[in-house]
DNA sequence: AAGGCCAACCATACGTTGTAAGGTCAAGGG
DNA sequence: CCCTTGACCTTACAACGTATGGTTGGCCTT
């Protein structure tokens, strides 16, 4: 017995969705580097080959990933937004923003992934989309809401372009940490000054002090309270 | 003859930076992916493993390159202030944004390498203290110094965060790219409206339409009218 | 029930990548 | 004169994406 009927399943027959579903959790389990073909494969029970029977290769799959991203993001923003209705364009996209975000935290190497591909993946459109209505019904000419847009520009995805990667040192060595700033404070004297008054009541006394969330908060208000005053009257 | 007195030079001897020269004009050239340690070694008469002599392997040579660019933006744009010197805060920092996006221009193959090192290279350090240096003399206090860096994120250096591709499809077949501008339309109406009423006027009717350079300023100005309105008194 | 088709999966192999290990060779100082 | 030293080369390896061509088990048709 067990041959028959069928339910011997010796496994589920891999699919697109299941390559997709498992690739993301592998990126998110040990970053972008350990995505391989075979690597992934192995992850389903799978040989490397197998897996070009449901993805178009290895830039296809990067292409799904990207979807992927893309969808949760949509649906993230239309979920928040939905939660909060009557709001002003203001608030509107301030939700939109701050769901992508919330999306990109989960998500650490989306950035980077979403910049690199070549070309955009089509959910993105219908994202923009949903922000220039919100844009126009909050009364901006397209030639502004088209500006916006460009001045958004990550943003409105839930990233910010950091030239400085967040502590990228670790917490290891302190010390050592320490000691090089003070060797650069000398050549660097406006930062370390600004270091030095911003940790001044601040716990944690190396780099990594920097609160992005406030950050990005902030900057979105700086945007918001310069396209207001482009508004029409 | 032409055996001794030296004057024979089979080659000159290879060196960090005859290395760094030819890298970068082969990225300049055929892109990032052309930059391989046997096609560098090939375009320097020379072997692959002879590189190893002078780089420490190949994320060493791409720190190299980083380096490089981050130089002659640093250069970029302590030229340009000083070319308008009495300037304020504003004046200050536009003519240095917009030299270093001169040299990015020059390089389009920067920003992404600058976005996916792992670590910052210590020019750019010293290119943010000066920054920090114009906005505190132009009466910041540290703490909104410290946000207006993280406000202007990538732009400092000269680039923006462009989620949609400069002109990924090519001129080769407008009128396919029409074709399939129309069918969105359908799904995505307000973008659709947008470029109809932002191209009415325009010369080129494909989705190239943006001029950068003026999005670019566009948005910085944004910003310094917002960080205008923190500055105190 | 028998024949055959076909999607799913696998094994093998090729070219390219970065680079470790060790060899060759000319220059120069003791 | 010899022998060290560095620049350069040769060879080799592991890992990558993927082209090519099996093998197989279940479903449809007759």
């Amino acid at each position: 017995m067990g041959s028959r009927m069928g339910a011997r399943k010796p496994r589920e027959p891999l699919s697109r969705e299941r390559a997709l579903a498992s690739a993301i959790a592998l990126v998110d389990a040990e970053g972008m580097a350990a995505l391989t073909m075979r690597r992934l494969a192995a992850e389903l029970g799978v040989e490397a080959m197998s897996l070009y029977h449901h993805l178009p290769g290895k830039a296809g799959l990067l292409d799904g990933l990207v979807d992927a991203v893309a969808a949760e993001i949509t649906a993230a923003a239309e979920r928040a937004e939905s939660d909060a209705p009557g709001g002003n364009w203001r608030t509107r996209l301030r939700l939109r923003f701050l769901a992508a975000r919330a999306v990109m935290l989960r998500h650490p190497w989306a950035p980077a992934l979403l910049s690199s591909r070549p070309t955009v993946p089509a959910g993105v459109y219908a994202y923009y989309d949903g922000i220039l209505a919100t844009l126009v019904d909050g009364g901006f000419s397209y030639r502004i809401a088209h500006r916006a847009l460009h001045a958004f520009g990550s943003m409105a995805l839930g990233f910010a372009q950091e030239v400085f990667r967040p502590d990228a040192g670790g917490a290891a060595d302190a010390a050592a940490a320490e000691a090089e700033m003070m060797a650069l404070a000398e050549r660097l004297p406006h930062l370390a000054a600004m270091v030095a008054a911003e940790t001044h009541d601040a716990a944690d006394p190396t780099l990594g002090w920097c609160d992005s969330q406030t950050e990005f908060e902030f900057t979105l208000d700086l945007l918001f309270d310069g396209l207001e005053r482009h508004l029409p009257r």
